[in-house]
DNA sequence: TAGATTGTTAATCGATTAACAATC
DNA sequence: TAGATTGTTAATCGATTAACAATC
C-alpha cells in the first residue's frame, strides 16, 4: 500500500495539519470530517476517502477523529519530524522569500544556505526570527554539498537564462530533489531519472483568474 | 464550447506560449506536436487533445502546426494581448518577488502598486527594468482601487495572521479575483460566490518531494 | 433508542493515453 | 507512392463524489 501518493493528496494532508496546527484543540478532543470540511474546504466525504486511503483510522463514531492521534498520523504522513535540509540558489527577492517562508517552518524544512554570485550579495546573512541563513558564493556550491551531504533538495530561483545548466550542476552534485522557480521549463537529462524535478509557476493560479475574468462562465 | 477550461489545461497552454517564444521561430516555420513534446515535456497526444478541445485547428498534415498562426491562437486564449492590472496586498520579500516575477511579464500581467503599512516601505518604489512601481499604505487602497477601476484582480502577500480580514477587505472593494499567497488557507465569505479566491502555496511541490525522498517507492 | 459519524464500496466524473482513419 | 502527422474518437486511468452498512 501507499505506493503512489499523489501531490493533490499530499496537499490535502497539507491542509489537515495546518487546520489542526491553527485549531490547537486539546489532544483528548474530536474533530469531524465534517468541522475538516467547514475549516478547509476539502468536504467531508474527500477527508473520509483521503484516511481511509492513507490507512489513518482513527475515528470514533459518533464522535469524530481522536485530534491527538490524527496530528500524529499527518505528521508521520508529512515527514514533520525528520524534516528536510534544502539549499536555494539565487538569492534575489524570490530566493529570500523562500527561505523565509512560514510554512516551510511550520513544516520543519530548513534552509541552510543561499548561493549567488552577486558580490553585494554574497556574504551578507539572512536572519529570521530563529536563525541566520548566510548567502554564500556559487562557486562554494560543491563544497559545501559535500560537507553537508544530508541536503539532498535545492530550491532553484535564478534567472531562466542560466536555470538549465544549473540544474544540471545540481544534479552533478547529487541533489535528488529540485524545485525550480525560474520562468522557463526545465528537463531532466536522460541519465538523471532517479531526480524528482519540478516546475513550480509562482503564481501560475494567477493565470485562471485572468482567463476567467475575460471568459466569464455562466454557472 | 470552451464552458470550463481547467487550470491544467491553462498551464500546458502557456508552456507550449513559452515554447514558442524561446524558439523564436520565423512565423512561416512549422512545429509539430513531437517536437512541442520534447521541448515541454507534454505527451504529442496530449499536445493534440488539447488543441483538439480548444478548437485550435492550424495543422498541416506531416507538417505539423503553423508557428505564426499557433502563437496568435495561444495568445488570444491567453488574453496575452488584454493582459491584465494586479494589485499586491503586502511588500514584504514575497510581495516584491511577485511584483518583478518575469513571467508576468511575458504574460502581460502588470502590477500596478503594492500597499503596506510599514512606514519603512511605504513611499519606497520597486524600479523594474521598464517601469517604476510604487508602494502605497494600505489605508490609500480603497481609493486608489476607486480611481483605478480596471484592476479586479490581487494577489494577497501578507502575514498570515491578517489575510482572512484583507480578504474580505478587498472583497468589499470590489475585487474579482484573488490569488492568497499567506500561509494559511483562506475562504470565501457567503456572499462572494462570485470572486474567484484561489489559495496558492509557495513551493507545495517541495512538500511532495520531501514526501518521496522519505518513501522512495521502487518505479 | 435515535442520531450522528465513521469506514468502505460503488458510481460518477474528468483527464490522459492510445489508436487510427484521413491526407498532405 | 510511402511516410509522417494531424484531427478525432474510443479506451483507460485516476480522482472525486455519493451511498450506505456498521456502530457508538
Amino acid at each position: 500500500m501507499k505506493q503512489k501518493i499523489s501531490l493533490r493528496v499530499i496537499r490535502r494532508i497539507s491542509f489537515y495539519y495546518e487546520a489542526l496546527l491553527k485549531l490547537d484543540l486539546p489532544g483528548d478532543d474530536y474533530i469531524s470530517s465534517k468541522q475538516l470540511e467547514e475549516i478547509t474546504g476539502v468536504s467531508c466525504n474527500q477527508v473520509r476517502q483521503d484516511f481511509f486511503y492513507l490507512g489513518i483510522s482513527v475515528g470514533k463514531q459518533k464522535k469524530g477523529y481522536q485530534v491527538k492521534r490524527l496530528f500524529k498520523e499527518l505528521k508521520k504522513i508529512l515527514s514533520i519530524d525528520k524534516g528536510a535540509e534544502v539549499v536555494v540558489i539565487g538569492a534575489g527577492r524570490l530566493g529570500r522569500a523562500l527561505s523565509e517562508y512560514k510554512l516551510f517552518r511550520i513544516r520543519n524544512i530548513n534552509v541552510r544556505a543561499l548561493f549567488d554570485k552577486k558580490p553585494e550579495l554574497v556574504g551578507t546573512i539572512l536572519e529570521l526570527k530563529e536563525k541566520k541563513i548566510p548567502v554564500l558564493h556559487i562557486d562554494k556550491l560543491g563544497e559545501f554539498l559535500k560537507e553537508n551531504n544530508k541536503i539532498k533538495i535545492a530550491l532553484l530561483s535564478v534567472p531562466d537564462s542560466v536555470a538549465q545548466e544549473m540544474l544540471d550542476k545540481l544534479i552533478g552534485f547529487g541533489m535528488k530533489g529540485i524545485v525550480n522557480f525560474a520562468p522557463r521549463i526545465l528537463r531532466l537529462p536522460e541519465n538523471a531519472k532517479d531526480v524528482q524535478l519540478i516546475n513550480d509557476c509562482i503564481g501560475a493560479s494567477l493565470y485562471k483568474i485572468v482567463y476567467q475574468i475575460y471568459n466569464k462562465q455562466k454557472k
